[in-house]
DNA sequence: TTATTTAATCGTAATATTGCAATGATACAA
DNA sequence: TTGTATCATTGCAATATTACGATTAAATAA
C-alpha cells in the first residue's frame, strides 16, 4: 500500500531508516558532497552545478534541512547552506554503530 | 516525475544512493539486525518476528539479496539467509569514506 | 500418490517520491 | 516606486515503493 508500517519497528530502526532515506538519492549525495568541498553555497549555484531545476533543488534542500544535516542562513537576497557538524556526527555515529554490530566470525553460515 | 535522473550524477553518487536505499526501510533494518543476532534465519521466522506478510518479507529479502548484502541457500524445504561479509564490509567502507570526507573545521559557515 | 510446508512470484491497491512550470514572497538596486 | 534576483511553495504528472492475497513451484512427509 506504499505506506510503511512504522509501528511494527523500534525507534532505532525507524530513525536509521529515516537517516538512510536522505542519502537514498544521488542529488542529495551530490549536494552534500558539494557542500563538503565548497563549505557553503546557495540554491542558484547548485542548480548550475547539478543540472536540475530550481524547484527540484529547493525540494532536496528542504529534505536535508528537515533532517537537520544542513542549515541555511539568509544572506541578503540569497540563502547560504552548510553542513550541520553536530548532526553530521550524530548520523555518522548511528551508521557506525550499526555497521560495527556485525562480527564476521570464523564460520560462514550459508 | 518519480524517476531519478541518474545520468546527471557520478557512479559513486548513484552507488552510494543505491546502498542507502536498501537501509531506507525499517523492515530491512530489522531483517539485517535479526540476521546479525541469529546469524542465519529463514522467511517464516522473519514473518513471525516482524509481523509483516510472507509476501512482503520475501520482497524485502529479494532487495537485500539483489544488492548482495545477504545471501540465501536452500536447505531442504526452506531457505537460510545470512549476511554476506564481503559486501557488508564494502558498503561499510563506502559510508565511512563518505562520512569521513567531512572535516568540521574551526569556523562555522552560516 | 497425496498432503504439507516453505518461499517466490503475480496482480493489484494505496501511498510516496521525483521533477518541473508557474506562482509568490522577500531583499535589494535603480 | 519599479524592476531584478533569489528562493520557497503550489499544483500536477509520472514513476517508485510498500503491502498483501492468491497462486505457483519445489521439497519432503505420510
Amino acid at each position: 500500500m506504499g505506506v510503511t508500517k512504522s509501528d511494527l519497528f523500534s525507534t532505532t530502526q525507524n530513525e536509521l531508516a529515516t537517516y538512510a532515506k536522505v542519502f537514498a538519492h544521488p542529488a542529495r549525495i551530490a549536494i552534500l558532497q558539494y557542500l563538503l568541498r565548497a563549505n557553503t553555497c546557495c540554491n542558484t549555484h547548485l542548480v548550475e552545478e547539478l543540472g536540475l531545476a530550481q524547484a527540484t533543488i529547493s525540494q532536496h534542500l528542504k529534505e536535508l534541512k528537515n533532517l537537520g544535516i544542513i542549515q541555511g542562513t539568509v544572506e541578503g537576497v540569497s540563502v547560504n547552506y552548510c553542513i550541520n557538524p553536530e548532526k553530521w556526527q550524530e548520523i555518522k555515529d548511528r551508521f557506525t554503530v550499526f555497521f560495527d554490530s556485525y562480527e564476521p566470525g570464523g564460520f560462514s553460515c550459508c
